[in-house]
DNA sequence: GACAGATTAGGACGGTCGTCCTAATGGTGC
DNA sequence: GCACCATTAGGACGACCGTCCTAATCTGTC
């Protein structure tokens, strides 16, 4: 985690920064600050803001991909793998309360802001979408892994973002429970219906 | 929805401002060029760019209540009602596929600008969250009618997000089609059970 | 036509931003 | 000790921001 490179550094401070306030509202000097080196030394590191944008986003499609590899080694089902992506809402319960969803919030802004990275920002959201639709079609639903990997990046950044509004942890608790019996009824339910059982 | 004063246009303008661009990223100038005045002038009617900011969430606000007390007197049912939600989502598709949810990026905006009127913004999805719970609580849903209104939040704000993201509107019909399917299994399954048969 | 009040236009102000230049500093190999 | 290169500090620059002041213009009344 402690990397030792400035470079290295300034990354790391932008990361979290670009996080808490947006990558609009922080500024050279915030970054500065932080790594506790001077402005102008900046321009030696990164041409322009934007530079360190692209880098922050390179850094988190790496920790992503990581994190993805981890959870297929770990889980022998697909059905522990999509449990493993449903329960990132609990272990970084306190950031989403605070910040929101990582992911969505650099985004929504980005695509407001209509900046160059958009579509670097959305390979994120790509990268879980296509991971989760490989669990998905490994779970027998071939037909609509890719409509249900949607459908749980969905519902996942929708708990993200009314958890922020609220600042309400407990909400992400029930939502996660709620997403684990979901995808429950998704294995037991053959290939076809979601809710097994449409009638009473 | 032609206002006269100059006030209201400029509320108008701002409003449609902060929803494509964003709260921080709209200037005086732009909403200057919008309504066709002096940015001198806007003195005289905002003291500042939070006075505007108010204005237009108050905007929201009354329209919201509007609207709502709309879809109550359209649908007779509870459940019409909340489908009237659902809808929403899809009348609004092409703007929502461009600017994301109105009330979830403003939200999260001021969350990270960790701005005053935050709470006001907040208020926008308490608006709804109340109105949803009383449908539920009519559907006979009264234990958990609160969660399933933030559930339902958490789904359309997220369909919102991810629709912008990819921008896919045949995303957001094939969830709106989701979210019914689930409101009516909210309805089938008497007070208790989410989906009526857990085992098959 | 004179007056008063509401409304507008234009620009000055201090501040912050991203960018960029230059001189100083530090360490390394000869 | 000296040359070389990587790294740093400090500040200048033009642009834009939100704010605020002031003079001009419009509108209606007597």
């Amino acid at each position: 985690m402690s990397s030792t490179t400035t470079h290295d550094h300034i990354v790391e401070a932008a990361d979290q920064l670009f996080y808490r306030q947006g990558y609009a509202r922080t500024s050279f000097s915030d970054i500065a600050d932080d790594v506790r080196i001077s402005r102008g030394n900046f321009y030696y590191h990164f041409k322009s803001k934007d530079e360190i944008l692209n880098a922050v986003i390179d850094v988190r499609l790496a920790n992503t991909r990581k994190m993805l590899e981890q959870w297929e080694i770990e889980g022998k089902q697909p059905a522990d793998r999509i449990r493993s992506f449903i329960h990132i809402l609990i272990a970084n319960r306190a950031d989403i309360k605070r910040y929101g969803c990582p992911v969505g919030t650099l985004s929504t802004e980005l695509a407001k802001l209509n900046h160059a990275s958009q579509a670097e920002a959305i390979m994120l959201f790509t990268l879980f979408r296509t991971w989760l639709r490989r669990q998905f079609t490994l779970l027998g639903r071939k037909a609509d892994a890719d409509e249900l990997a949607m459908h749980l990046l969905a519902r996942c950044d929708g708990v993200a973002t009314l958890a922020n509004a609220f600042h309400d942890e407990k909400f992400i608790k029930r939502e996660v429970r709620r997403m684990c019996d979901w995808l429950r009824s998704c294995t037991q339910g053959a290939t076809r219906a979601e809710y097994p059982a449409r009638q009473v």
